[in-house]
DNA sequence: TTATGGATTATGGATTTCCGTAAAATACTG
DNA sequence: CAGTATTTTACGGAAATCCATAATCCATAA
């Protein structure tokens, strides 16, 4: 079982769950932090005082409110705590159920679960907690298990979100183009953008470009 | 003080924090509902019993899952029990910081407070109760304050949100027109909706209709 | 070098949206 | 009832988008 873990969560009151939780496994060296950028800087103080953690607990979406962050949500909270700790092991604990965000999680930051805050989240979150502490199984709840079978979205790029995410903000796509060329990025002529744009409406079925930045958004890539 | 008090809340961490602060008030005789429909029946049936509610703290979204439900959402619960129980004092306890919808649920369902989730919460959910109970002052978290001085958006109303709606769902304007034609909507003609989609565009500083939609749809609107 | 295939870019026309103006219908007022 | 104001509808040109096809670039291999 764990000996040391941190929890990244910012309502008072799933922080009071968790403990609870936690106490409940025996687990009594644990932290809370209310913002990912003190999560983080806990952490990495763990690793230099050669008292890293062994589990993070975190969600992904935290409020902004009055003070300034670097870390603004729990998904590069993740992500960073990888790179320094790549051992850690990392359970995600959200109400989000968009499956390719937690598609993303497993496949790129290599989180060993993700648990969906829900009516009766607090026992799966124990069983998690079970399982990747005794092995390296992985836990998935089972309302989202499905996401993993998704096929995967490779055909969606980065530049595709780019394109999507500048649409939502109300550019026109030859001020897109503009942008691009000044930018430098490399597809940058009117047909690549609308070819793009053609294929994006294909794969998300959408029928035309405000409902393509409807159907993405509701699925959480922009 | 509050004598009987009834929850509407699914999510089981949040339901633990709300117990736990209701004890810290000496409130002993509280129940919770995991789900609206059911919450509803309580409250009918203490009206029944001549033993009614005297507070109700509700969340405002609800997890769908393989129960089918009538009431999908707080705001429809809240408005549910003030047509049974007008006296009954009300507080919506939610993460949401639209301040449409928040403002909405002071003007349409009268509520008392408005307890906004967050690092917090719980002791501004202590508070509320504290000034409802004891006066017919109303309480709303400092961070949505702003929420109720929104100057009204009289300018919006079924029809509009109607169009927005169909446009996010990938329908052309034409189509809308169609639709609207067939279901004997009152303006129905192609410049009345164009002037409509050009009055929202101006209203919310939108640059065009995929602007608006995204817009929109932030704002909790569709 | 030349040929080939893939990716990017260019072009042009059909469709849709955008936006202003004007006519028609309706409501309101004296 | 006439006259005015407001709303709804009609029209048309400009702009933006959609979409198919053709031209160009470019890396690789024969």
């Amino acid at each position: 079982m764990f000996k040391k873990v941190i929890v990244a969560e910012d309502l008072g009151d799933i922080n009071l769950a968790i403990e609870q939780t936690l106490k409940d496994l025996d687990i009594v060296n644990f932290q809370h932090a209310k913002y990912c950028d003190d999560a983080f800087l806990k952490i990495r103080k763990a690793i230099q005082d050669n008292e890293p953690y062994d589990l993070l607990i975190s969600d992904l979406s935290f409020k902004k409110d009055h003070r300034e962050v670097k870390i603004a949500n729990g998904d590069e909270l993740i992500q960073k705590v990888r790179e320094i700790q790549p051992n850690i092991k990392i359970i995600a604990y959200s109400i989000e159920d968009k499956s390719l965000r937690i598609k993303s999680l497993f496949d790129n930051s290599e989180i060993d679960a993700f648990v969906l805050k829900g009516r009766n989240s607090i026992e799966e979150l124990k069983k998690a907690i079970h399982i990747i502490s005794t092995s390296d199984q992985t836990f998935i709840s089972p309302e989202v298990a499905s996401a993993l079978q998704e096929k995967s979205n490779y055909e969606i790029d980065d530049t595709d979100i780019k394109i999507l995410k500048y649409l939502s903000d109300g550019t026109s796509q030859d001020e897109i183009i503009e942008i691009f060329k000044t930018s430098d990025i490399k597809p940058n002529s009117k047909s690549a953008v609308e070819k793009r744009l053609s294929k994006l409406k294909d794969f998300f079925k959408a029928n035309n470009t405000v409902h393509l930045v409807s159907i993405t958004k509701d699925m959480g890539i922009i």
